[in-house]
DNA sequence: TACCGCTTGTGAACGTGTGCACAAAGTCAG
DNA sequence: CTGACTTTGTGCACACGTTCACAAGCGGTA
């Protein structure tokens, strides 16, 4: 019962239907604004992420006073092929020069805007134990347009003891809280029992989108958005990492006898 | 040309290529593995993450007393499609008995067994801030097999320091201590700025894997494994979602007529 | 033993993402 | 204005990962 599975992506928007586009709109401002909205949709999900890091990268570069940069530079900055790097940019628009680059201000501009960075988001913490206390002190998140405007925990000792300038809340008030400060994005660094409780309070006082620091898979809405950090599950995977390597080397001693580097030569 | 190994991560990536032009290729061109070992590497590593989410799942059942489980079950559990879910399996080999499912125990021992987790992987913490104290008082890590057993940082006052009932090193004896407690891993919470000159000397030091927090394109050499854990650039993943949410409701709002609460006009 | 229902394991289709290579489009020097 | 040079933007092929669908195999049952 409450059946509620299938995280496949609604694809209920009809892809080949013509939006209102050639609706006019009041807007006097860029014309490309639905166009944009449709292509939106098309980003890949893991171009967005390296969206994200392109972003923090430019803003390095412009901080360093550089005003274009080539495609070629900024991929060697982001760690990415350049191709990779054209790509995703040209998922937001075409919005370099050809010849010269893209102007470093310009791009900002446009990630920034694709990625909703324009107006501020509103973020609560949810656990202020080790990793809450962690999440609160951490001033890059502010710095980034992600304020923390808010921090629950049940432990009563903790309630009203300021975090990072900030009085924990008690998690009763998650409604009432977040309705008051406009939190849009829940992060939760609960004990794993917790977790999908705690979830489902920020989900009904209206949170969208949450980044789940415990090691538990969480039932959410369609609506909501669930990201989530596990550091066990990147330990093992450098683990693996390390126990392939490991066998590697072992075969290849084995297979190699003798002979140490360079080729096989047959 | 030479083989390019593909980048890791989601967005963490290790760009072979130092800054400096593609002159030369110092790689020597290792063989090719040979067949036994040529099943692990060929486990995708989408796969991999996800063998150590059924791992925390099965080790939760065995806990509560299952005996056997179908893939469906599994599936369930771990928040993925049942055919995903065996042909992760099968990556590892046919433990499954048709009809029936798998037996639990089994399972748990082929996973630890192909994530190498049948031994110990000696962890050590760099830079013990806000970051590094709550990944140090973790006890989830090494009741998972990864023992963390040495913290490192620059601030003299934090040397000799307790943390986690462990105390704190100095980055200079990196080299000395990472040998003795044979560690594998580092774990790199660090200031960004500082992070780079930590990981070479973690490399330096011989560790082969790195768990990179600071929001930094790390360089390493091909023979190590770089993961990155970026806390902002999940988060502004989520705001492009709620853009985009945003973005599709007023588009709707607009078609259906009438401009409801709130939207920017004119 | 023969049958039946259930679940695994996997071949194959499909979709998504990556990388190459090059035409298009711009700059700049003369 | 022209031509040489640089860099973008993208079509295309390929690799990777996901999902479907079903034969193969196993336990239980008569
Ligand atoms: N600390 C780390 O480095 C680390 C690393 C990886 C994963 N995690 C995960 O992050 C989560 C938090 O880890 P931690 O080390 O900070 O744990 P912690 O025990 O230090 O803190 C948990 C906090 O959550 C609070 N809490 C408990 N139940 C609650 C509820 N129902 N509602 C609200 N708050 C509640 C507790 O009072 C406590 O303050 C855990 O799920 C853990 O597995 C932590
Ligand atoms: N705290 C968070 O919640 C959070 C979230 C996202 C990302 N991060 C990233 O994690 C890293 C650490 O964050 P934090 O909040 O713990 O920072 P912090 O400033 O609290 O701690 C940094 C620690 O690193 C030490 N350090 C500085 N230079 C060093 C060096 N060269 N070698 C060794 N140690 C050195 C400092 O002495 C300090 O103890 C940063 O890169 C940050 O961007 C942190």
């Amino acid at each position: 019962m409450a059946a509620q599975r299938g995280q496949r992506n609604g694809v209920g928007v009809t892809p080949p239907a013509p939006t209102a586009a050639e609706i006019t709109t009041p807007i006097p401002r860029v014309t490309e604004v639905p166009a944009a909205r449709e292509r939106a949709r098309a980003i890949p999900e893991a171009a967005v992420a390296r969206l994200a890091v392109y972003l923090r990268v430019l803003s390095g570069m412009q901080e360093h006073g550089a005003g274009t940069v080539s495609s070629e530079e900024l991929a060697v900055a982001a760690g990415v092929n350049s191709a990779k790097l054209r790509k995703d940019l040209s998922y937001i628009g075409s919005y370099g020069t050809r010849g010269v680059g893209y102007e470093v201000a310009v791009l900002i501009e446009e990630i920034e805007r694709i990625l909703g960075l324009t107006r501020k988001h509103s973020v609560a913490v949810v656990g202020i134990g080790n990793l809450g206390h962690a999440l609160a002190n951490y001033g890059g998140f502010p710095g980034r347009g992600f304020p923390v405007t808010a921090l629950f925990d049940v432990d009563p000792d903790l309630v009203g003891v300021p975090v990072g300038g900030m009085p924990v809340e008690h998690i009763d008030d998650i409604p009432r809280v977040c309705a008051e400060r406009e939190v849009s994005i829940g992060v939760i660094a609960t004990p794993p029992p917790a977790a999908q409780a705690v979830c489902d309070r920020l989900v009904s006082a209206g949170v969208q989108c949450i980044l789940n620091f415990a090691p538990v898979v969480l039932q959410v809405p369609d609506h909501v958005e669930v990201r989530k950090v596990d550091l066990a599950v990147e330990l093992q995977v450098l683990s693996f990492h390390v126990a392939r390597r490991a066998d590697n080397a072992a075969v290849l001693a084995e297979a190699n006898g003798r002979a140490v580097d360079g080729m096989v030569v047959s």
